[in-house]
DNA sequence: CGCTGATCTTGACACTGTCAAATCAAGTGT
DNA sequence: ACACTTGATTTGACAGTGTCAAGATCAGCG
């Protein structure tokens, strides 16, 4: 009785002949609740009401999904790709690498306050993930938390590899350099969006003396390496 | 029929002529509220499991709080107190400052490591908070979080004060430097409670070979200042 | 047709946050 | 001793929630 417009609505014989939702359910769970994310932020999600507006009954999802927690992390997911995207995408290949590093930072910024509910997501452990193996040969030995949220690493990475053989930063481990970037970066971003940066300057002054000093170095009174 | 316990019980008379909690409630629920979230996490907590644990009804919390985001809020400006206290109290003073500037930094990332329930409930929007102005002179210009969180700065700020004044460390704008060494700790805790940081060495490791990188600078094959 | 397996729905359960109204405790003024 | 007031606490109720178990429905194949 309440399954009425999907099997006997009054569409078209092509469009209705096409059962259930064949498959596209999980995609369309998917985006319909990325949309409430992006609209009510996630605490606005519930299983019933993403359910209501797809119109399917409430545990549909679950032949999908396990459970919530695993839903709102496939959502995660997908976020990180976009994050990665957005990096990798950032900057001129004519521009000098360095100019390109900052781009990418300044892209990852971006991307955690204009989507921000999706950011806070990605890296909510909102399920106890399982523990992957990176891919990669050079990052073979430990684990991180998925491939996605790899790439965006990844597209740190490279950016740094980049600079390095330009001899724009120094040549000590890209690794060691990669994640000290990235969690500046990540730290500016979390720090941003939950309103506990102390500047009085905008986001992109703020990040180009923050970097400046990264660059720089920030030891000695005259830029030279302390005794110590 | 369910408040037996306390007004007939067998206590003392002393005891019992304690009228209700008299104030004490809203300190109980703070801290049975912090014991549950450090064993199973903030997701463990309800009003009427916490209530239940004192033995009071399930809406007798609402008396103190209006809601139980305001009860976790409030758990969680303790902790930004408890992270401050720790943060200052790092090092000691015979070290040279930035020995102990490297050691406040090394205990914020240690309490989020070790508290990581706590850690995240502080930056946990857990509700919309009224923004505060800041209350010292030097910082009254903009918006911040909480005087709690603030206090968490303030201990780096004046860290970086005294090595800029043992000349330690360059001389630019304290507030920057402050800032962007904040983001970095911040981003390292946070990556490392999400599983993100790529690393594998110690944290230890890390954060000397990061903190070296910052101070010593990124900039250019031999430390000199690239040319663009 | 009937069978099988995937897909989806219905009913139910335990649990949640919180409002409205009632109850209780204790102090104050008379 | 009494009523009155004010704060503290409980009880009842409601609308929601996630999710399990059982059933219904569908597509395709023999």
């Amino acid at each position: 009785m309440s399954r009425s417009k999907r099997s006997e609505g009054s569409r078209s014989a092509a469009e209705a002949q096409i059962p259930y939702h064949k498959g596209n359910l999980r995609h369309k769970l998917l985006r319909e609740a990325a949309r409430m994310i992006a609209k009510s932020g996630v605490e606005a999600v519930s299983m019933r009401k993403l359910s209501d507006r797809l119109g399917i009954s409430r545990t549909a999802a679950y032949h999908y999904f396990d459970n919530k927690g695993e839903l709102l992390a496939a959502v995660g997911q997908h976020g990180f790709t976009r994050l990665a995207d957005r990096v990798q995408a950032a900057g001129k290949p004519e521009l000098p690498p360095l100019d390109n590093l900052r781009q990418a930072l300044l892209a990852y910024v971006r991307f955690a306050t204009e989507e921000t509910e999706f950011f806070r997501l990605m890296f909510a452990n909102v399920l106890q993930r399982p523990v992957q193996i990176g891919a990669t040969a050079e990052l073979s030995a430990f684990r991180f938390s998925s491939p996605e949220a790899f790439a965006v690493f990844d597209a740190l990475l490279s950016a740094v590899k980049r600079c390095q053989a330009d001899r724009c930063i120094r040549g000590g481990d890209p690794l060691v350099v990669a994640n000290t970037l990235h969690a500046f970066i990540h730290g500016v971003a979390r720090l941003a969006i939950d309103d506990h940066l102390k500047i009085q300057c905008s986001m992109e002054e703020f990040l180009d003396q923050g970097l400046d000093a990264l660059f720089s170095g920030l030891g000695g009174p005259a830029q030279a390496r302390l005794p110590q």
